[in-house]
DNA sequence: ACAAAAGTGTTACCCGTACACCCATGC
DNA sequence: GCATGGGTGTACGGGTAACACTTTTGT
C-alpha cells in the first residue's frame, strides 16, 4: 500500500504572526507579497511546507529568512482552512505566534521582502484571512500574557520595569500603578537587579533588569496573574 | 494563474480526541481502525477533509457519524505535520478536542466503527502520533478547565454538586473540601437549583442544578479559578 | 440504631488594591 | 531650583483555605 485512494490532497503553507515592542506601541512585521496573486499587499511572512519538513521547522525556516533570528519565541496558533480561503488553490495555513526582541531584529535588516513594522492599530488591509490571523494573534497575546510571563520575549536583554509596564500597558491599552505593578513584578523572583542605568529615559535614570532565565523557564506554567481583572481591558 | 507551481500537495485529516464522563472516571472514545496500515488497532476516531469542506465542518461530520450527536462542545487542539507521522503519505492532522455528556452517547451507540469507551488511566497503544495528541489534549482540559466552566459539557442537563465535584477531581486527580467546592461554584451564579433530588447515589438524595445556559455563556470568558493552585495536581 | 452521603458556617490569613510622598538628576 | 520620571510603604477589604457538626433516610 503505498497511497490512499479517492482523497484531496492539499497545498500546506506556514504564516507568521510576529509581534515587536518599540518602547511605545506594538507593531506587527509585515511584508508586500512578492508574487501573484495579490502581489504587493501587505501580508503576514509565510510560505509553503516543503515535502519534507515539519510545521515548526517550516515556520523556523521561514522566520530565519526574513529576519535572520533564530530560537525565538514561537507556538503554533491555529490551522485555517476554509475551502476558499486561497482563491487561486486550496491552501490550509498553519499559523505560528511569534515574539520577538524588535531592537535584535534592527540589526540585521533584510530588504529582500520589504518588510516592515506596522502598529498594530494602524493596519492595512491584509490578503486573504491574514486580518482574521493577526486578530486571533492579539486575543491570544492578551489571553497568554495574563497568565504566564511571555511578554519579556519582546524586550531586550536588560529592561527597567517602567519599559515593562509601558508593554504590559500596551498590550492592554489600560494604564496600571506603578508601586502595584513594580511590587508585583518583583514578588515573582523573575528578575536580576543590574548595577547600571537606563540614563535615555529619565534624568534619574531607572535600573536595569535581566530575566533569571532558570527561574523563567521553570515559573513559565505557572498561573502569574499580572493583570488583575482581564474584564478591565478596554 | 490556476496553481502554485512547485509546491508538495498533501492529505489534510482531521482526528477527534473525544471526552466523557462516566461519574467515576475520564474516559476517552476510541475506534479499531477499519483501514490499512494498522487495520484493527486502536486510535482516534478520524477522517480526511473532503475537497470542499473546512475543518471543523469536517470535525463535526466525522463526529455525527460516530455518534449521532451534533452540537457538542468542539474545538481545534492543534495541528500535528511531522513528514514521518503516518507511514503511507503524508498526512497532516487537524486535532479536534470534543467534550461529550457520556449518556447522550449511550442512547445511540453505531457499532459500525467498534468504538468503545476506555478510560484515560487504562488507553491501549495507539496508532501514529495519536498518543500525543491524546496527551495534549488531556493537558488542555486540565489548563482550561481551570479557567474557564467547560466541564459542564461533560454532565447531563440536570447533575449534582457531588458529581460536579467528582468530576474536577478525576480531572485534576485531586481531592477538594466539600464546603469550599460548593460555596465556590455556587457563587458563579452559573447554577439553578432544581426542585429535585438525585436518589441513587445516597439515601438522602443530592439536589439536581441546571446551568443556567445565558450566564454561562455571558461568563465563559471570565477567569473563573475553581481550581486553587495547578501546582497542587498529582 | 446505624451507616453513608448531603449540606451548611466561621475564622484566620494572604493577596490585591488604593493611595501619596520622597529621591535623583539634567537642565 | 525646578521639572521629570524613578522608586518605595501602608492600610484596608475581599476572597480563599482550613476546619466539624447536623441532617436525612435506607437498611
Amino acid at each position: 500500500m503505498t497511497r490512499y485512494s479517492g482523497q484531496s490532497r492539499m497545498l500546506v503553507a506556514v504564516d507568521c504572526i510576529i509581534f515587536g515592542f518599540d518602547g511605545e506601541e506594538l507593531k506587527l512585521l509585515l511584508i508586500k507579497r512578492g508574487f501573484e496573486p495579490q502581489k504587493n499587499k501587505w501580508s503576514l511572512m509565510g510560505g509553503f511546507v516543503q515535502g519534507d519538513e515539519g510545521f515548526e521547522t517550516a515556520a523556523t525556516r521561514i522566520l530565519k529568512k526574513l529576519t535572520g533570528l533564530e530560537g525565538v519565541y514561537m507556538e503554533q496558533l491555529f490551522a485555517f482552512g476554509e475551502p476558499a480561503r486561497d482563491p487561486v488553490e486550496r491552501t490550509v495555513s498553519i499559523t505560528y505566534f511569534t515574539l520577538i526582541d524588535i531592537n535584535q531584529y534592527k540589526l540585521q535588516i533584510n530588504d529582500e521582502y520589504h518588510a516592515e513594522w506596522i502598529a498594530l492599530d494602524k493596519l492595512p488591509d491584509l490578503i486573504f484571512d491574514h486580518t482574521e490571523m493577526v486578530k486571533m494573534a492579539q486575543e491570544k497575546l492578551r489571553y497568554k500574557a495574563a497568565i504566564h510571563p511571555i511578554l519579556f520575549e519582546l524586550l531586550p536583554l536588560k529592561f527597567t520595569i517602567p519599559q515593562l509596564q509601558l508593554l504590559y500597558e500596551a498590550v492592554y491599552d489600560a494604564t496600571f500603578d506603578k508601586r502595584n505593578f513594580s511590587r508585583k513584578v518583583l514578588s515573582t523572583g523573575l528578575l536580576i537587579k543590574q548595577k547600571d542605568k537606563d540614563r535615555l529615559s529619565s534624568k534619574r535614570g531607572a535600573f536595569y533588569f535581566k530575566l533569571d532565565k532558570r527561574k523563567y523557564n521553570a515559573k513559565f506554567n505557572a498561573f502569574l496573574n499580572f493583570v488583575t481583572d482581564p474584564g478591565n481591558i478596554k
